[in-house]
DNA sequence: CCATTTAGTTTACGCGCGTAAATTATTTGT
DNA sequence: ACAAATAATTTACGCGCGTAAACTAAATGG
């Protein structure tokens, strides 16, 4: 932090008594620089306080150190809990993250993608919209872009896929209810956005019939990334309408059963497993905020952690130069019991 | 999109049929260029999709069209939902906004800035961490980079201040409480990350000394950003002591409401302002998840378009080479009645 | 229609760094 | 201690674009 400002690489080698090119070496991997030589450099650095021009930096560079990081929907706390988590690991990677939400949107994930182009990123890490993603666009972007695909998955696209076992998720939740009370009827989305609905949907079927009983799916209307007052709304139209077969509803996920929570709630049904409860509420992921509903959600979680780690490190992994066949990792979900179920 | 790739600006211009420094011109601003001439470049650009190289673009220029967008904790739902109206703003104008989180650490907060710095932005948008942030790093960084803060403010730093009245905030609803019911005693963290919180406070203390009231304060332990965590701890402190000197509890924010009414839940008393209900709890701030707690939250919420229209805007105008001497604008809330209180 | 304004063209340079080749200095191994 | 291996230096070029200056073409106005 000497007073005199250094302008450029050229006046910082000077200072530091290394050359430009070495200098320039060293900024590109700290390791490649004898150890002598790594010292001064950064003996200098902290006198002068000097940082490249990421710009001049990234003109010539084939590839760069960024790392795009997409999701759907920034303002749900899942997504932004794994997009801190990813952050964090490019961060201690040595790469430089920059977020994207395409707000649930096919058309501003499209455009999410071409403003990651003219980054040209290193890698990107993406959760694509899905049902209503541009599927030919995502796959063009693959192919350009060292892309891996988490949470929910598009064809075999990308490096690829890590996400949530969606059938272990379900068959594990619909076990317990079965288990400790009726089985569950299953509370969803008419048009998931999502395929991981999908898979639940027929995780739960599958189980029902394997475990002997009857499945029962409602089916709510409601478009877009409102989930919460789509279970609302849905909620109330089947609870008025004695839609629900068993006092035991795993829902979808979480999202929908906070609002469904809530609709139990404004028609003074109550909910949880004690004996004054009407009915049980189960959800799924593991919602940040599933802790804090009335009562607090029994859910099985995703496993944050390993999903963000398997998935940064095969990305990290593949930018290294260490190819491997298109693979599909599907992690465990972790059973959270709580009061609502 | 034909087959033919641009490699450069150079190259665009021949096939457009205009010479690069007028193309250069009208990426820089389209509107620099006579209408014929944008017609032009602008029927080759559907032919040919290039797009110029943002490095060798910002790598001369001595303001680039970043602007970047910080907040405190991008996995609150508040922050989130505020930081992409604020991006759609930025892109609508068209500039290139990133978004930042200082993930509640104030070492994070100084890198972000850090890291920001190297972005060379036209302007940034800052909601700091408060009374945790680095105050002297935020000043510098304010003296290099046109910044507006907002949410929360810091002295009288960077270019203006634009966030919501809290004053205003917590006399309306403190109103509100006094005229339908028992007056409320106020529920806070003890030491908290926000500078709003006391602002807060101190509108309570004065609204209740001037309707006539005795306050009554109660401040729990916790520290960070895990308010709804703290809420529900304090909460279920509070209620086991008798903490509580009236039957309507003002909470210092939303999510602290939320944990509070968790821990009510937990402890078998039912909140709202029914017959049945022992007490009733309202929060601040307008948080997108109030509407689905049980019983829905009575709160008072931020006008979050015209906080970030106004940041914005100033931002932009700022940018544009309009000096305006420092300003503090502070928008009003709007009461959102619902059946907790 | 010509003088004036405005916009586009040509030419040229520089930004800050990556990177390659040839050379020289330093470290290793024996 | 000397040859071989490794690392740093010198020199030089280029990336893709911003931008300035001098010039030429096109639009505007009375």
């Amino acid at each position: 932090m000497a007073g005199n400002k250094i302008r450029n690489m050229e006046e910082f080698a000077s200072v530091s008594g290394i050359s430009r090119p070495t200098v320039s070496k060293y900024f590109n991997d700290p390791e490649s620089v004898r150890d002598t030589t790594r010292t001064r450099i950064e003996a200098a650095l902290e006198l002068h306080d000097y940082r490249p021009n990421i710009y001049a930096m990234n003109q010539n560079r084939k590839l760069t150190k960024n790392v795009g990081i997409v999701v759907p929907l920034l303002s749900d706390p899942y997504f932004a809990e794994i997009a801190r988590n990813l952050e964090q690991r490019c961060l201690a990677a040595g790469y430089r993250p920059t977020l994207f939400s395409s707000h649930g949107d096919p058309a501003l994930e499209v455009e999410v993608l071409d403003t990651l182009r003219s980054l040209k990123p290193a890698g990107v890490l993406l959760a694509p919209l899905g049902r209503a993603s541009d599927g030919k666009a995502l796959e063009k972007f693959c192919e350009d872009v060292p892309t891996l695909i988490f949470d929910s998955s598009v064809d075999q696209i990308g490096l690829a896929f890590v996400g949530s076992d969606n059938f272990q998720f379900t068959t594990h939740i619909t076990d317990y209810l079965c288990r400790t009370g009726e089985p569950p009827c299953f509370f969803e989305m008419k048009t998931p956005a999502n395929p991981n609905a999908h898979r639940r949907r027929q995780s739960y079927l599958r189980a029902m019939e394997a475990f002997g009983h009857t499945p029962d799916v409602i089916s709510v209307e409601g478009e877009g990334w409102g989930f919460e007052e789509i279970g609302l709304l849905g909620g109330h139209d089947a609870l008025k309408r004695g839609r629900f077969s068993t006092n035991t509803i795993l829902c979808s996920n979480d999202r929908l059963a906070i609002g469904l929570l809530t609709a139990c709630y404004e028609q003074g049904i109550r909910v949880g497993r004690g004996e004054a409860c009407l009915i049980r509420v189960a959800g799924q992921d593991g919602h940040p905020y599933s802790r804090y509903t009335c009562p607090p959600l029994t859910t099985i979680s995703h496993n944050y952690d390993a999903v963000s780690q398997t998935a940064a490190e095969a990305l990290f992994a593949a930018i290294d130069g260490q190819v491997a066949a298109w693979k599909s990792t599907r992690l465990e979900g972790k059973l959270i019991l709580r009061d609502s179920a």
